[in-house]
DNA sequence: AGCACGCCGACT
DNA sequence: GTCGGCGTGCTC
């Protein structure tokens, strides 16, 4: 049998490439992208066709084992987009394929084996050869488990009976037909259950006639009877989509709003483009109506015969995106969402493949979404920072990576927001993207008056240290008012620093102008971005103050002050510690809509685009604490966050009132917050990018290096920067390093962690630079004692 | 990511 | 003396 070279990409093992012989008459099958079952070690895995390849001598090259299945994957758009991922987020492929499909389907499926021959003539253990008869005898798949049992007493027993030609194994993964999900059961009353079962059955009845498995046996149904009902065709089972987010119901009537003059002609500059590429920022303050923009549109797209992906930093925070969406769309609609159920992913991501759907929403995962024919893509909240992914790689920006994949299908990409990243306005304003602009907030409802609070004028009380007299106050009014609060505390990320006591000033990198870390040990200072220290800040370089305090974290106080202070308020608390990772976000919020409470306390989860007409004050505890973070993007994220939480007051027709308490009223930031003037922010933090030569000025490489030991990686990412300038020195390329210096969370998990970062104009360049060093030096030469994370376009600076 | 190989402490 | 802890290295 003639054999050629295949390259393979293998998920979870380091950016390489492994070759493997293949017999020519599969390689005359082979795919784009096909997934190939091969030998690894001691293990078999699924690997990537990725190319062909050249003999290598001095290796001794395997062959591939077998396809997975029949068929890649994935189409040729898809898998054109995938290979654009690995390269410019210099991800291994293998790990991007694996990140496009369900999790369900990176596994191989625990092997079968089918029965082809039910005559044992193979000599073996008695016992064995029963227990063996039996099964077969019964099925005509016999699972890798139970065979396993067996070969506990007669060991070898599986590959015997596979070379003899008895059992073939199969390892097929992906179900040829979709696997339904089974949303209830019909009940048919034309019955021969006995008359006890069928009065159960009966009083389970409801309206839509479904009735769900767990009603079943609640309703002392054994599963045995239950199980001979089905057989019996008394129950039928009924399958579709999965409907874990039934209960958000369609918002009533928002086909029938009209679309302003603006919202006509940005719905009129998308649609004149569908059928190219064309990247469109709609820019629209909070409440200005933009997802009545993106239904319009994906209306048309609809019309066009084709589907519409849609991108939303979490689901349940996106209700009324989802609430709108399913007004117009209804059943047309497929969510992917964390919370489902593996069997429903694949469900949904096979059903995707065939064309069924024409709405997608997800998040950002959901980039890889199967379209069989994508028409357009949205990608709401396009500033929000949950669209980067960290970890686990591939770590890649879904919306920045939408513009591609829209690149590449040809097709218009719509980023909405009230606060644009600065490089997504950047790149309106230069002409790169269209700029389409919502100004206005529809009907009664007014932009809501914002007041500031000088936290160093006005003292919290000792014993209440988050809440001014003034906000105090206004809180009761509006609670007695009978509308609701909200209150945002930025808590997120403190790392330890210092602040004045008397004007609340933290000092800054004079490099980098990033707030410095305190350390402890030698009463340090010290940044995290280029390792600057300095020692014995004793007086506050701003005011000459002499008193600090110390921050770490510490606000689950708050909680308990707000019972103290407010009696007639009835509390929610939602961050990631009440929502339980994101799994119970959208419960809490349906909660706090339905009025069950009136004062939502939260993290940055309450800024997000939720609806709630009842709102009249939002209150945010202490705006400056976001700025304290290690971050370029520390002003952007702040600013943003205080646009979008005032954004939820006043959305009905009670006028909102947005309270804003900080240390520095004085900022040019939070003044702009507070006349929500977006465009004055922007003119000044873009030159500030300029000045410093940050994005979209350039772009960022972060290298992250950890070890157990401290030297280790000290020493390992200092030898990594020579090498890297060794390198970069002749390449004539130009780049700008800083650091290496200590992480902010310099200790992670038992690993110390130091981090390097490159800004670089030329960041094509740079990724085949290092692409073409780690193939002459594999792991780039560290000791492997030092393992390195390489984050294109990082946001987390930590 | 697994899986094996290898070099140090609690058992029969 | 061996079982097994997980640290480290490799997988075409």
């Amino acid at each position: 049998m003639k054999s050629t070279y295949i390259n393979v990409a293998i998920p979870g093992t380091p950016r390489r490439l492994f070759t493997y012989g293949i017999p020519e008459e599969m390689y005359e099958e082979i795919e784009p992208g096909h997934r190939c079952l091969v030998p690894f070690g001691k293990r078999r895995v699924i690997g990537y066709y990725i190319g062909q390849a050249e003999h290598k001598p001095g290796i001794d090259i395997k062959q591939i084992m077998d396809f997975v299945e029949r068929h890649s994957l994935f189409s040729r758009e898809l898998h054109r987009f995938i290979l654009w991922m690995a390269d410019y987020y210099y991800a291994n492929p293998a790990d991007v394929f694996h990140a496009a499909i369900p999790p369900e389907l990176r596994r191989i499926r625990k092997s079968t084996f089918y029965v082809i021959n039910r005559s044992i003539d193979t000599p073996m253990d008695v016992s064995a050869k029963e227990k063996l008869a039996s099964m077969m005898e019964r099925n005509r798949i016999i699972t890798g488990r139970s065979l396993k049992t067996l070969e506990k007493e007669s060991p070898g027993i599986t590959e015997k009976l596979v070379r003899s030609g008895i059992l073939k194994e199969s390892w097929a993964a992906t179900p040829t037909r979709p696997i339904g999900i089974i949303r209830g059961y019909k009940i048919d009353d034309s019955l021969r259950a006995d008359s006890e079962t069928l009065k159960k059955l009966g009083n389970l009845k409801s309206g839509s006639g479904l009735v769900r498995r767990s009603d079943i046996s609640a309703a002392g149904i054994s599963s045995y009877r239950f199980n001979k009902l089905v057989k019996q065709g008394i129950l039928t089972p009924v399958h579709g989509m999965p409907d874990i987010y039934d209960y958000l119901k369609a918002r009533p009537g928002v086909e029938s709003i009209d679309p302003n003059e603006e919202q006509g002609r940005a719905i009129e500059r998308i649609s004149g483009r569908l059928g190219s590429y064309a990247p469109f920022l709609l820019y629209g303050i909070t409440g200005s109506g933009k997802t009545l923009v993106y239904c319009h549109i994906a209306r048309k797209v609809i019309a066009s015969g084709k589907s519409v992906l849609i991108l939303v930093p979490e689901i349940a925070l996106a209700g009324t995106l989802l609430s709108y969406f399913k007004g117009f769309f209804k059943d047309e609609i497929a969510l992917l969402h964390s919370a489902l159920r593996p069997q429903e992913r694949v469900f949904i991501w096979q059903t995707t493949r065939e064309g069924k759907y024409k709405i997608i929403i997800g998040a950002r995962s959901a980039i890889f979404a199967p379209l069989e024919r994508i028409g357009m893509i949205i990608v709401d909240e396009e500033h929000d920072e949950s669209y980067k992914q960290d970890r686990p790689a591939p770590r890649f920006q879904a919306r920045d990576a939408a513009v591609m994949r829209a690149k590449m299908a040809g097709i218009p990409v719509v980023m909405g927001s009230a606060t644009p990243a600065l490089e997504s306005y950047y790149n309106a304003r230069s002409g790169r993207y269209e700029l389409l602009q919502l100004t206005r907030r529809p009907e009664k409802a007014a932009v809501p008056m914002v007041r500031l609070i000088d936290l160093k004028k006005e003292r919290p009380p000792a014993d209440n240290p988050f809440f001014t007299r003034t906000l105090i106050s206004k809180i009761k009014e509006a609670l007695s008012k009978n509308n609701q609060v909200i209150l945002y505390l930025n808590r997120r990320g403190f790392s330890p620093r210092i602040k004045c006591l008397d004007c609340g000033h933290t000092p800054l990198c004079r490099y980098c102008n990033i707030s410095l870390a305190y350390h402890k040990s030698g009463n340090k200072l010290m940044c995290h971005y280029c390792g600057f220290v300095t020692t014995g800040y004793d007086t506050c370089e701003k005011c000459k103050g002499e008193k600090f305090i110390y921050l770490g974290t510490g606000t689950q106080k708050i909680e308990e002050n707000i019972g103290r202070t407010f009696t007639d308020a009835r509390l929610l608390r939602l961050d990631s510690d009440t929502a339980g990772r994101r799994r119970k976000a959208h419960l809490i919020l349906a909660d706090f809509a339905a009025r069950k409470s009136n004062l939502l306390l939260g993290t940055q989860m309450v800024t997000k685009g939720i609806d709630f007409p009842d709102v009249s004050i939002v209150g945010v505890l202490m705006a400056d604490i976001g700025l304290d973070m290690p971050d370029f993007r520390a002003a952007e994220k702040l600013f943003a966050k205080l646009i979008q939480v005032a954004g939820r007051s006043g959305r009905g027709i009670i006028p909102g009132e947005v309270i804003i308490q900080t240390y520095k009223p004085d900022l040019e930031l939070i003044d702009d917050a507070a006349r929500q003037d977006y465009d004055s922010f922007y003119l000044r933090e873009i030159e500030s990018r300029r000045r410093l030569q940050y994005p979209p000025f350039s772009h960022l490489v972060n290298f992250r290096f950890s070890a157990k030991k401290e030297d280790v990686v000290r020493n390992g990412a200092a030898g990594f920067r020579e090498r890297l300038e060794a390198r970069l020195r002749p390449s004539g390329l130009k780049a700008t390093l800083l650091g290496p210096a200590a992480c902010p969370l310099f200790r992670q998990g038992g690993l110390f962690r130091r981090q390097l970062f490159v800004k670089t104009t030329q960041i094509l360049r740079f990724t085949r630079l290092l692409d073409a060093w780690e193939q002459q030096e594999p792991g780039f030469g560290l000791p492997s004692k030092v393992k390195i994370a390489i984050d294109i376009d990082p946001y987390d600076m930590m």
